[in-house]
DNA sequence: ACCTGAACACCGTTCAAGT
DNA sequence: ACCTGAACACCGTTCAAGT
């Protein structure tokens, strides 16, 4: 599991190391047991050593943040704009994932960190040079949120993720009592999560093709950000008819 | 503020005054102050007494959370599925406006509460009254995400919010200063940042108009769907097409 | 310049006891 | 049946001191 001991002579900290750390013991232990102590005491190093590189905590994370931003590829070069905005969130979606901590942190967070700044500024730069109006690539940074960073609030997430070893498995018999529950309480859902079931396997359980999810959304959009830049689109105009 | 002092016959507790107290001291203190201690102080109780009508804290974000989606308004009748989705959605919205923690809460927990089911499971409904295949509504909820709840993830948010008091106001040449950084840094940012402000007033500011944005994304996903509802799209299909 | 020790003001939660 | 007191094992962070 979690790499330790370090023997040896003591490395000297610095920001970057810090922020390293703290990836990998996220990863390892999850985020909501990544505390400043703990990263000291993995770092081999007393707690307040760690207020020489970070702030505090919350600086802490914005530059873990940061760290998992710059993973993400830059934009591809010479290609359209559709394909390259497709491109480089799905690339973000494989950052992401590769840090599932990383998805919630980002979200509680009001981040304006350079890295997170950059990023979003050559985002825009794929729009603008596709040619959009910058009105219309205000909204449809907007209109991308959260997706720009390759998620997207998953509808029927599992229960906490993390560790699957110590939960008990749950009887067949509960999960049978527990579907009847459902049938009788909530019927569209199970209507809908069976569709998804249908051609994969387990009936209970993570059937659902998350990716092609994802990509249904996202070319949802994409296409109408294309129709609506082939129409010219301009805010001022959708406010007046709209009244 | 806080309304506490409370002389008089100590009413009993019961979960609801628990978790309306909770509700309402997030509402005044934010959700980051909003401990089982503080809690227990504001119902005049000691922290343990709390622990007999909720099982622990995740238990009282679940029960928070409940409070809130239970202000949605139901479904409106005889609407069409396009209409009644997008009334039910802003009324949402409204529900999460009042109270900003929720957002956050209830996007960091995996809810698959009683209150939480019941709202998916008509929602989900509108769109099969509406005429929908399964398999469509499925993907449909997916596109959805959390907008099905009123909100996404704002690209500029506010820092932080909450206590604007206390914070030192920026002078005018720091901002001056800043806006030099940032237009030479994050050109583009600053554009699209700009044209939003155009019409509205202060350059530097929550110009924004949100509730714009959200019902830009909002309707160009509704349209997206009742495009793919008149074609008959399956995912199927699609799946094929992609290979 | 960087790290340490001890302390402060908090957390959520358990356990055994009170009425 | 409900509430209390005292305690446990944690937090993030400050301050003054060490090398």
């Amino acid at each position: 599991m979690v790499q330790q001991i370090e023997v040896g002579p003591r490395v000297r900290l610095n920001t970057d190391r810090v922020l390293h750390a703290a990836v990998s013991l996220a990863d390892d232990v999850g985020i909501e047991s990544l505390s400043m102590r703990r990263l000291a005491q993995e770092l081999g190093v007393v707690p307040m050593a760690l207020y020489k590189h970070v702030a505090n905590k919350e600086e802490l994370l914005d530059g873990m943040v940061g760290v998992i931003v710059g993973e993400i590829d830059p934009p591809v070069r010479d290609a359209g704009w559709r394909s390259a905005v497709r491109q480089r969130i799905l690339s973000a979606r494989e950052a992401l994932l590769r840090h599932p901590w990383a998805r919630q942190v980002l979200e509680s967070r009001t981040n304006r960190t350079p890295a997170v700044l950059e990023y979003m500024d050559t985002f825009i730069g794929m729009f603008l040079a596709g040619g959009f109006s910058v009105d219309l690539t205000h909204h449809v940074m907007h209109a991308l949120g959260s997706r720009m960073w390759g998620f997207t609030q998953e509808l029927f997430q599992d229960p906490a993720g993390a560790d699957t070893e110590g939960k008990a498995e749950v009887p067949p018999e509960v999960q049978a009592a527990m579907f009847q529950e459902m049938s009788t309480r909530y019927p569209k859902i199970l209507q809908i999560a069976m569709a998804a079931k249908h051609d994969d396997g387990p009936v209970v359980g993570p059937g659902c093709d998350d990716q092609f999810e994802f990509e249904f959304a996202l070319d949802l959009l994409l296409e109408g950000f294309d129709r609506l830049h082939r129409q010219d689109w301009t805010s001022a105009r959708a406010k007046l008819v709209r009244g």
